[in-house]
RNA sequence: GGGCUCAUAGUCCAGGUCGGUUAUGACGUCGCCCUUACACGGCGAAGAUCCGGGGUUCAAAUCCCCGUGGGCCCA
């Protein structure tokens, strides 16, 4: 019989076309049921190109959760949304378009943002199109939509109403770079060299000095106390007498704090507001007056004398000039400092007392941790990021940013007592350029109001996606069908942001946690295991790489390598060599397409062996799948298919299934057996490989799409698995031996089937041509 | 400084919960081979002090302790 199919390997070409009869057909429809699965999306954020393939294997397996999900027959709601606030769009534009935002019309401004986000955006949508996300793309949504913006704006009223927010003034991490706060959660430390400067400091009415080492001089201006440490026997005598800073001849008092240490420096610490968040915590302990010394353009203040106006690290260089000259400089080392910079602009972060809107967090960190056990982390280990960073939490969340991008604060002041507006839930605003909806001020009826100019965090927004997807708010019924959604798939470095501020918000607006399962992957690294960037030139585009190779190929790749949870290293030239599985897959089926699908019972020794073996590979793969562990079913379907099923079984039945020297039953047997296995081995891995198990499933068994089936369970056959041995290694055993004797494989040759594999006999014999 | 995590052939990875043959498989390398599915293949070979040290045990890649080194997170 000719084989249906004739072309000798998979054509990643057919992709395209697959694609559009999903596209068609519109297989992966949502109509919201009784029990739902909703999957909690993250929205990709479009910051340049290219695409991190980390993120494209990412969104592979997020699929494959979904497609998974649908094949133990939920109903799968698998929303598409991209993030489209925040700063680097500004950054982006910034640079693109030579211009700075401050000297920008607003509008203006947020107009060729959008531009750029559609581009990238729509790159971005390509990319998950082709790697075959079975997604809601028909209705995708944007955070920087009117219906997104307007649902982060209720929230906040409602919680506004619910006294949960609050202005106040407090010492903030802000960067200068892009002119805003940030919150705990947007700093990474990154080790600097800097020049740890000794400097000598008077003790009043004596001759003696002190010696005080800082990373900070140019803040000599704003010190208000000296610490040693209780232990430090050097300091005793000086205890509670007066210092006076050098430069600026100010008397401050030198005290006892624990936190100062005896081996850094010479032990003597200058607490100045704010050189780092030991400062803060200080001026908070020993109720000190700050004084700001670093004002809001990153430069100097007027408190700094003549060094007003420079940005602090040249005020730094000038002050120890100065120091020298004067006589006050005693050493200068250069050391490497842990310093806080600003995860997204990467440059240093001043704290700087501001006054800003803050979210309240603290009282509800023991709710969330109560909520955070109930919730299933796959892998579990996981869960501990969350309760560390919880541990950690010790202000509230400064939600309010002084950027043009983003959701905008919905709050008017009354021009003639300042009192704050906050409008009526349910519509978009823009403070900074509309009127304000209230007509009179509610204290004193004026009816002059200025627009809030500033934006929210973006954690802000995307805190709230759970909601979004649910039309909370807005959908009575479709919310409560769908919330709380089933999992939340994220990556591992935002489980202190994005998951933490959803649990956060969606507690505080509906009381209940917002999913039962997280999902959490690890990091996509180079080769050699270092993180991608593209400052470092090792970051590899995954669009060529899907082109060229095929989304199945990308995929398969990223499940068989990617164990769950753990960084992953990529190689290009190990995701080419996965083709050679799905190739070998295609074979398979070429050869069994050769074959009618038949439904025989009658089965012989080396059928139920395989079948056995089969059984065991579906235990395994359910194993894996019942934990969203894609790796697990991956490594073991290569292995079957491979080494087992084409390797041993296919060469010991192939003369029985083109009925050479068999009966039609014991012919049939065989027949029914590889289109059992096949089939099997097709939806087992159609979760992962989309593309080419339904290429195949369409040609082989049914008009029906494979990804509407249900996948298949285990029949619990009897374990055969201790025969497998003996089978592939006498079958070694007779490659061997013929090639010694220089024999090729289709001679015949005389060796003994041991006992054990008496009942494979006739098999046996057929394959290797063996003489009684 | 604290937490999480990892360390097994040139490369990646399995095994580790529950200690017990010759340590799994893939990629790569080399040799032979066109065999009515596949040369994008088949068969075979070489390649590992299982990071170091100590302990428990008849027996440790596996369990315990102490180090060292990497990654990430926090301070």
């Amino acid at each position: 019989m000719e084989p249906k199919i004739s072309e000798k390997a998979w054509n990643p070409e057919l992709e395209k076309k697959i694609l559009k009869q999903w596209e068609d057909e519109k297989i992966y429809d949502f109509t919201p049921q009784d029990d739902n699965y909703t999957i909690d999306t993250p929205p990709p954020y479009p910051s340049g190109r290219p695409w991190h393939i980390g993120a494209a294997a990412h969104y592979s397996q997020i699929d494959m959760i979904a497609r998974t999900a649908r094949m133990t027959g939920k109903n799968v709601y698998f929303p598409i949304g991209i993030d489209r606030n925040g700063l680097p769009v500004e950054l982006y534009t910034e640079e693109k378009n030579n211009i700075k935002m401050r000297e920008t019309e607003r509008g203006e401004f947020l107009n060729l943002c959008r531009e750029a986000l559609d581009d990238l955006e729509s790159e971005m949508i390509i990319i998950m199109k082709n790697l075959g996300i079975s997604g809601d793309f028909a209705n995708y949504y944007r955070t920087d939509s009117e219906e997104y913006r307007s649902l982060t704006q209720s929230t906040f009223i409602e919680l506004w109403k619910k006294g949960q927010v609050y202005l106040a003034n407090r010492p903030n991490n802000y960067d200068w770079v892009s002119g805003t706060t940030i919150a705990d959660a947007e700093i990474a430390y990154e080790d600097l060299s800097t020049k740890l400067v000794y400097m000598k400091f008077k003790i009043k009415d004596t001759d003696q000095e002190i010696i005080i080492a800082s990373t900070r001089p140019e803040l000599l201006c704003a010190c208000r106390t000296i610490i040693v440490n209780p232990e430090d026997e050097r300091y005793t005598q000086y205890i509670g007498k007066k210092v006076i800073v050098p430069i600026t001849n100010v008397e401050v008092e030198l005290r006892t704090h624990h936190s100062a240490k005896e081996e850094f420096g010479s032990g003597a610490v200058m607490v100045c507001s704010y050189g780092d968040q030991n400062d803060v915590a200080l001026f908070r302990e020993l109720e000190l007056d700050e004084i700001v010394a670093i004002g809001l353009d990153g430069r100097m203040t007027d408190v700094a004398g003549e060094y007003a106006g420079l940005k602090p690290k040249q005020a730094r260089t000038k002050i120890i000039e100065d120091l020298e000259t004067k006589g006050f400089l005693e050493k200068i080392e250069d050391i490497i400092h842990r310093t806080p910079i600003s995860e997204r602009s990467k440059t240093p972060i001043e704290i700087i007392p501001m006054e800003e809107y803050y979210l309240k967090q603290k009282e509800s960190v023991e709710k969330i941790k109560k909520l955070g056990q109930e919730i299933i982390f796959h892998p579990s280990m996981h869960k501990q990021i969350l309760m560390n960073w919880l541990e950690s939490i010790n202000i509230d969340w400064p939600i309010s940013r002084r950027r043009y991008y983003g959701t905008e604060i919905p709050i008017w002041y009354c021009k003639n007592c300042s009192e704050p507006h906050v409008p009526e839930p349910g519509k978009y605003y823009k403070p900074w350029k509309e009127k304000c909806p209230i007509s009179n001020c509610i204290k004193c009826d004026s009816t002059e109001f200025g627009g809030e100019e500033r934006t929210f965090d973006t954690w802000m927004d995307s805190s709230v996606s759970p909601l979004f997807i649910s039309k909370f708010n807005r959908d009575e019924e479709f919310f409560k069908k769908v919330y709380p959604a089933s999992i939340r798939p994220q990556a591992k470095d935002i489980v202190r942001t994005w998951l933490y501020y959803t649990l956060l918000r969606c507690e505080q607006l509906t009381g209940k946690k917002p999913w039962s399962e997280a999902w959490i992957m690890g990091y996509g690294l180079d080769e050699k295991g270092m993180k991608m960037s593209k400052s470092k030139g090792n970051a590899i585009d995954p669009l060529p790489v899907i082109e060229k190779l095929g989304a199945d190929t990308f995929r398969f790749w990223s499940a068989s390598e990617i164990n769950h949870g753990y960084d992953f290293r990529c190689n290009e030239q190990k995701i080419e060599s996965s083709k050679k599985f799905l190739s070998k897959l295609w074979n398979v089926s070429r050869f069994l397409s050769s074959f009618p699908v038949i439904k025989s019972r009658n089965i012989l020794a080396s059928d139920e062996w395989i079948l056995s073996e089969l059984d065991n590979l579906v235990k395994e793969c359910k194993k894996g799948y019942d934990e969203y562990n894609f790796f697990i079913p991956a490594i073991a379907i290569r292995e079957f298919t491979w080494n087992l099923f084409a390797a041993h079984y296919i060469e010991m039945v192939k003369a029985r299934a083109y009925g050479i020297d068999f009966t039609d039953e014991e012919r049939d047997g065989a027949i029914f057996t590889l289109h059992k296995t096949l089939s099997t081995v097709l939806k087992l891995l159609a979760p992962i490989t989309p593309f080419i198990t339904e290429h195949l499933w369409k040609i082989l068994y049914s008009e029906g799409s494979i990804h509407k089936e249900k996948q298949v369970d285990s029949e619990d056959l009897e374990e055969q698995s201790n025969i497998t041995k003996e089978i592939t290694e006498f079958n070694s055993k007779v490659w061997n031996e013929k090639k010694d004797q220089g024999l090729s494989l289709k001679e015949s040759i005389k060796i003994e089937i041991p006992t054990i594999l008496e009942p494979f006999k006739k098999d046996l014999k057929s394959m290797h041509n063996l003489l009684d």
